[in-house]
Parts: structure tokens; C-alpha cells; sequence
DNA sequence: CCTATATATGAATGATTGTTCATATGATAA
DNA sequence: TTATCATATGAACAATCATTCATATATAGG
């Protein structure tokens, strides 16, 4: 008997498919949320705005593993900082962080 | 000069936060997303259900591998699979996959 | 029964990653 | 300057993870 054959299929999906590029940007996006420090800290910017050492206390962590966390963040363009004397001050960068963490929670919750 | 304080803010926050149980749950969730591979398979799937071997073919990759992801993508409920005869057909399980795909990608092209 | 095809799975391995520790930079006040 | 607080960063280590390999299960046909 002959193998399964699925030449036509498969040349239909290749059609459809996003470059390589992009795919990889997006999982990389994705491996940014999952992890549960980054997730508390992404909501915990829900609220407000806050600087490095607050986040810590709130998470019971240290400084440094935070302001990795936060250097991984920002270069997702998931944060936003900016400074004020010593204090640096982190932010969420736009609206996606919430939709996407949205998604997931509706999922999730079923 | 005293040390920074917050403990209102840190107060405020903590009340808005979901369990930790809870957020660890997102993070995993989003972690599957968090692959190149399995990125792929779900993009696959979103033309049409496919059986194993043809998802192999299309990445190019072992049917060992593909197997092993699709183990961990439907432990997380975002396929199902039903079997005919000697081949097992995997699908989307829901719109959720979408929706979050979606979001993801319009993060990351701006 | 035996053979072939399709899929699943356990163990091993190499690569990636989160945290810690020590230290460096930056900023303010005395 | 010196001291202190806030943050950043590089190296090291432990833990996690994706793939490979070998093998097991499942279904169909002869």
C-alpha cells in the first residue's frame, strides 16, 4: 500500500505561512510572557507606573533579578522607563500587553 | 536620608494581582506560544486540520519532534485531535489561538 | 500469524534561561 | 570629596526544554 500523501495540503498552507522572520519575532514575543515574574510585574504596571525597588518589595525579589526581568521587558517594547533623580520609573508601553494577557486569562479560564 | 518608601502603592497593587496559581497558569500558557515550532503548527492549523506526518513534512522535521510538541500544544488545550483509522488528524481547539496569534502579531509590526 | 504505516513515548544530550552574587554606574546630599 | 541610595550588568550555576534516537503501541491488509 502507498504512503499518505499530502503534496496538495501542503503546498495551500506554505501559501499561507508568514515568513520564518516573523515567526521567530513572535514566539520570542510570546517567551517574553511566559514566565510568571515578568507576568506579575506586567500587571502589576497595570495599576500604575513603578520604579525598580518598589517592584521588588512587591514581588519579594531582588533588585537584580528584577531589573533583568525589566532589561528583557523593555527590549520587548512591552515597557516603557524613564528617570527621576535616582529612581527609574518602569510603565507599560502600549495597550497590546493587556489584550494579549487578556486572551490568555479568557482562555484559561474555561 | 531615608530610604524610599511605597508601602501604600505596594498595598494598592497587591490587592488588584490574581493568585499566584493563577498567574503561574498564564505564564505556562504562554510559554507554548513561546516556540518556533510550535508557532508554526498552529499557524498550519489554521487552514485545516492535519495529520502528523503531514505537519512533519511541511516543517521539515522529525515526526518524533512534531509528536512531542503536539503532546505539550494539546496539554494546553489549544488542539484536539481525533483518529482515523491508522493516522491522527490535530486541530485547532478553539479561537482563543487566534485571537492571541493576532494580537501578538500586531505588537511586533509597528 | 507477519508486515507495513502512523503515531507515541522514554531517555539522553546540548542549548537556553532565571536567579544569585559581586560589582559597576548614576545621582543626590553632606 | 565621601557616603549612601537606586539601578544596571557580567559571570556562574542550576534548572528547564527542544530535539534526536531507539523503541513501543496502534491500526490495517495480506
Amino acid at each position: 500500500m502507498k504512503k499518505h500523501d499530502h503534496t496538495k495540503l501542503l503546498s495551500d498552507v506554505t501559501g499561507q505561512m508568514p515568513a520564518d522572520e516573523e515567526l521567530a519575532e513572535l514566539s520570542e514575543l510570546f517567551s517574553v510572557f511566559g514566565d510568571t515574574t515578568r507576568i506579575k510585574i506586567l500587571w502589576a504596571l497595570f495599576e500604575s507606573e513603578m520604579c525598580v525597588c518598589a517592584i521588588a518589595e512587591l514581588l519579594k525579589m531582588t533588585q537584580s533579578a528584577i531589573s533583568h526581568q525589566l532589561k528583557l521587558l523593555k527590549h520587548a517594547k512591552l515597557v516603557g522607563c524613564r528617570r527621576e533623580g535616582k529612581t527609574v520609573y518602569y510603565y507599560l508601553a502600549d495597550d497590546h500587553v493587556r489584550r494579549i494577557i487578556d486572551q490568555g486569562m479568557e482562555h484559561i479560564s474555561e
